[in-house]
DNA sequence: GTTTTAAACGTAAATTTAACGTTTATAAAA
DNA sequence: TTTTATAAACGTTAAATTTACGTTTAAAAC
């Protein structure tokens, strides 16, 4: 080792939004802290940096170890550094947030590591400075759906327009006009449409969607940027 | 101590712009760097966290000494970690953004340091993943002087309409349309038209404008969001 | 006075946004 | 076999904003 100086906890939070469809709406995982101080109390999921371990990797590792899910939206967001943060200890926390599409096998998985899916806007008290991880990822998310395809990684492969604007109904918490939304969300030609429809919510059926990822990755590195500003 | 995990080095960089409003750009401050490995080479300012210390003092501590200043714009950005990011040990580096007004004191006491300022566009190579930092800062600085009143960070308190285009012509990397910028800038209703005029640029004088940042702030709370997307 | 020119002010077409109204496809009821 | 109901799809228009320019003005220098 060549510098000599304070070595520190290094942890690692992640703030899992989900989305459900049949409730529309968001949802955070949270977990029961298992270690002492606050043993018991709700937290994001978490664990401590290993000396090898790159700091993605670790974020990595949490994510699957408690929904099972690899190869999923999952960005760095922020770090919390205060030197009394953590009464357990001096810890400094890098905080990740991940969006999944939520389904009836994760609420299995959660469910084996103590960990639950809790509504965003229902949520227990939190552990440390939790809660202040999860207003800023619910900026976060707000922001960031406005200017990229975000909605995609909470939605399944395919989904309806309907769908979509519930969706973002949800994100920004108020009612988009639905014919403006159609048109705004069309207008980036994005969107694959197939000849399936999907008939569980009305008699005429939706048309079945897929987003263009491929398209949108091209673009983006031409220089386009996506507006879902509504 | 409650917790037994693995402990790491924790250091803070500090990515400042300054811009120099005769020779109309944006510069970094870089100093060279004393210890091993890669003594010698360009990188930004930082230091290691001390174990009592918040990383937002560490943040400002490594700020004050390189520059002299006190409560500037200084904020956190993105954390580094990968495992093997620096040959000379495990450092966890977060990366702090700031913006100065540049002046022929902060040169000197910069100077003092071994620090030197450097053209944007004209950086020297940088040790380990700085060249990263200073892309995603870069990056930053334009995002956030669409949506943010950043620019007045880097200009005196007084400055005038001309002087402002200037700036964000260099953050912009482009050439703003003066009575388009004009327009958009005096709609927000947040500049404060002084008497004073500046002649030191035209036989008209252009007349001298101060911020209104408690406006800004009270409608920030209000709801109000920025725009100065030209 | 006249000239010069950065600064300040103005305009109009094109585009985008916002707020609505209308038509259509289909299952279920009459 | 029509009729009905309704979510989904499509359309329209006024208002606001953006974009791309042209014009006037203030003051020093000639």
């Amino acid at each position: 080792m060549t510098y000599n100086h304070p070595k520190l906890l290094v942890a690692i939070d992640c703030l899992v939004f989900g989305y459900d469809i049949k409730e529309n709406n968001l949802k955070v995982l949270l977990f029961q802290r298992k270690v002492d101080p606050f043993a018991g109390s709700w937290s994001l999921i978490g664990d401590f940096v290993n000396e090898d371990e790159n700091l993605s990797d670790g974020a990595k590792r949490v994510l699957e170890k408690f929904t099972g899910l690899k190869n999923v939206f999952l960005e760095q967001l922020a770090t919390y550094g205060k030197a009394d943060r953590d009464p357990g200890g001096r810890v400094v926390s890098i905080l990740y947030w991940s969006l999944i599409k939520l389904d009836d096998l994760h609420r299995d998985i959660a469910n084996e590591h103590g960990a639950k899916w809790f509504d965003l806007n229902k949520l227990p008290e939190l552990v440390l400075d939790h809660q202040d991880m999860i207003t800023l990822g619910a900026r976060q998310l707000i922001q960031n759906a406005k200017t990229r395809p975000i909605g995609f990684e909470l939605l399944a492969e395919e989904f309806t327009l309907p769908q979509l604007k519930q969706l973002y109904d949800a994100i920004y918490g108020k009612i988009i006009d639905d014919r403006n939304f159609r048109k705004k969300i069309l207008s980036t030609d994005l969107l694959i449409k197939t000849e399936k429809k999907d008939k569980s919510t009305s008699k005429k059926g939706a048309f079945v969607y897929r987003f263009d990822a491929e398209k949108y990755d091209y673009l983006r590195n031409q220089g386009y940027h996506l507006d879902l500003n509504v």
